[in-house]
DNA sequence: TTCTATTATTGAAAGATTTCGATGTTTATG
DNA sequence: CATAAACATCGAAATCTTTCAATAATAGAA
């Protein structure tokens, strides 16, 4: 059986392949936070983080939600278990590598 | 808790974040392949393919063998399951956007 | 060793991503 | 409407990725 990604597949991968917008993944993990949480928490501009969190909204794993002047972020309901469960592995064979 | 995604995990998602380098992992889902015939089923030059094995290689996603002259590549245990896993819930919301 | 088959590496060109400053838009308040 | 706060978008610069042709390395057979 020959399974054909689509176009979302990739897009959500690539939303995690950088490491601010992973971070800001698992922070989201935590719970809902405002663009301007991840401004002060993250070490970039506004702009950039806005440029990441609209990559992550298209990339399908993460919703906003207007509230007045502010825009909240989430993990869209599932995503978190299924990128914990990859991220688990992932870390426990580099922990396992190194000891 | 805060957690701190080490290097292996954004390059995990970096390799699968490519198109080409994702039908290469779920073709190796269906089982060990050597280069060539990677090569033959994909449509890019031989240098190509080996580049893309070695970031998937390098990604701890995919292990290599040598076999002779040839170099047999196949997904490590566990991690095939997990990256499915996540596949199946994005490719569920694609199509449910759709119909 | 010489020949062939298979894979890896190098170097350069084309393209994509990330980042920031500047500016525009949206929302609430007075 | 004017102002302020919070985000989004634009345009450009720097950086990273992807791809290929050329070439090198590795393995087996003669």
């Amino acid at each position: 059986m020959v399974y054909i990604p689509n176009e979302s597949c990739t897009a959500a991968f690539k939303a995690l392949s950088d490491e601010t917008r992973l971070r800001i993944f698992l922070t989201l993990l935590d719970g809902e936070k405002c663009a301007c949480q991840l401004h002060e928490g993250f070490d970039c501009t506004q702009p950039t983080i806005s440029y990441h969190m609209r990559v992550l909204t298209e990339s399908g794993l993460v919703e906003s939600r207007r509230n007045g002047a502010t825009t909240c972020y989430s993990v869209k309901p599932d995503m978190g278990d299924a990128v914990r469960t990859l991220l688990q592995l992932l870390t426990e064979r580099a922990e396992g590598g190194k000891g």
